[in-house]
This record gives structure tokens, C-alpha cells and sequence, in this order.
DNA sequence: ATCTAATTGCGAATGACTTGCATTTGCAAC
DNA sequence: GTTGCAAATGCAAGTCATTCGCAATTAGAT
């Protein structure tokens, strides 16, 4: 995949350090918070700046490439490579591992609670929270 | 409701700013956040401070008397009083009006998603978006 | 090779929230 | 009721994640 045009087909110059993020981010299976990304990153890059890849990841959002979640309790923001198809997260809570669920049990849901109460729905936000089978052991 | 009482039952002194906080919170059909709940009682208790609300809010916190909920990128915590059963939340992204939903379609969803994935599930978070009847016409 | 706007690095600024500390206040024991 | 003391409060200063200003660098079009 080539990652230059990828970039300049949502308007943003390839340049290495949008490469590094991406490829982080496309290697994973973690949610990511922009410390672990940098923390990663610095190592090769000793240059790279904190703001570089918040700056990064703000114009990967905007151009949709990437997505931000929120852990219940924690003030920061964990990142992840855009999915084409709505789906939900079954999140590890402890090493933050990822299974995409592409499985959606809430139309029907959404369509009832619309009615019953007047709301036009917009959008929908489930995950669901455990232990992955690593962590069950430690 | 003997708020004193309450309070005491959760090992929290009984004072005016944690029966305002309460009180706030027990008549609004809205989420609130600190600042908006701060701009609430300060007008009739011009010496309340915001570090009174947060520490407030915190011990409440953790008397399980409320519950604090994040907004889809919006960094700051949304309060309201803890629901005694499990219940999900459909809010109204402008005027952050929040309707109970005591229905939670999971449970099957959650079995096979723990089967299918070796995860040991802890809880789940699931919240509706979109437009109360009041918003929708402005 | 040149030019220019986008990107980067750095440090300072912001905003939500927390904490240290001196003062005040519930409230339990007299 | 008064007293005593731990808990709660107000204020200011401190964190922590994130954003911004600005000068220097760089991608990529010409």
C-alpha cells in the first residue's frame, strides 16, 4: 500500500513522520494514546516532537483516517485506523488490545427508543469492556 | 429525602455546597458538568468555589452517589445522580438532555461475543445520540 | 533548481482538574 | 450549650493532556 498517495489523496504531504504514525497505527492491535505513539516513535526518530503527532493525528482525523476513543475514567485520547464499516470495540482494559465486532445488535433498539421518546438518532456508541485471555492470566 | 442522612450514611459530613451539588442534580433532567453546575450555585452562594464542586463531586463519586459520563470529543466529565439498575443513556448532543433507558438489548450480544473472543467481559458502555424533540425544531 | 505553502520543533499557553495549606465548620463527646 | 478535632472549604499554585505561536525546514509543484 502505497502510503505517499494514500496521503496526498486526502490533501496531506507525505512526509516521514505521518509515514511512522500510519505505520504504527497500522501494525497494531492496540488503542493508542499519542504518548504511546511518540514513545514508540522517538526511539528512530529522535527529533520527533509530541506536537508533530498530535498535529498528525488531528489532520489523519479530519481526513478520516484515522478514529478517537475514550476509556471510561481516563482523560486521554486512544487512537485507531478508521474502519470502513460501522462497528463496535470489545476492549481489553488493562493492555488495551482491540477485536473490531462488525456485528451491530441495536437497530431495532434505536428504532423503538426514537419512537418512544422523540429523538432523532444520530449516532450510537457501544463497547464492551474486559479481560483479553492474556490478561485473564497475570 | 434526608439529604443528611444520606450523606452520613456514606460517611460524608453534611454541608450546604454538597446539599446544593445535590440538589442541583436531583431536579435537572439534564447532564451537567462541573463548570455548569459551579455557574448554577454561585450565584446564590457568591463564596462557593469550583475546587468545592470538584472535591464534592469526587466524594460523591465515590459514595457511588453519582455518576460522571464523557461526551464524544468533549474533554470535560457530565454528571448526574447514580441510577439504582443498569440503564443506558439516550442524550441529546445540544442541550445534553439525558433519558434513562432502563432496556439494555446486551446480554445475548455479550455471551457470544465473550464465547467468540476468549474475553471475560466486565461491563459495557452503550449511550444513543441525537436530537430531543426541543432541539430538533431550532 | 526554485519557490511557496505546508509541516515541523520548540517552548509557551490553555483548559480541565487536582492539591497544599491555612481557615472554617460539622458534629460527637462532654 | 461548649469544646475539640477531623473533615470540608476557599484560595492559589500545580498537573497533565492537548493546543498554539513562531521561526526554521521541507515536500512537491513549476
Amino acid at each position: 500500500m502505497n502510503l505517499t498517495k494514500l496521503f496526498q489523496s486526502h490533501g496531506l504531504k507525505s512526509t516521514p513522520a505521518r509515514k511512522n504514525v500510519y505505520g504504527v497505527l497500522s501494525t497494531t492491535e492496540y488503542l493508542l494514546s499519542v504518548d504511546e505513539i511518540y514513545t514508540l516513535l522517538v526511539v528512530h526518530d529522535p527529533k520527533l516532537s509530541m506536537s508533530t503527532v498530535y498535529r498528525t493525528l488531528e489532520s489523519f482525523r479530519q481526513a478520516g483516517l484515522v478514529e478517537t476513543n475514550q476509556l471510561p475514567g481516563e482523560a486521554v485520547l486512544y487512537y485507531e485506523l478508521s474502519h470502513d464499516e460501522h462497528s463496535h470495540h470489545l476492549i481489553c482494559s488493562k493492555c488495551h488490545k482491540v477485536v473490531h465486532l462488525e456485528e451491530c445488535p441495536l437497530e431495532d433498539f434505536e428504532a423503538s427508543v426514537a419512537t418512544n421518546h422523540s429523538f432523532i438518532i444520530q449516532h450510537h456508541q457501544l463497547d464492551l469492556f474486559g479481560l483479553c485471555q492474556a490478561c485473564q492470566q497475570a
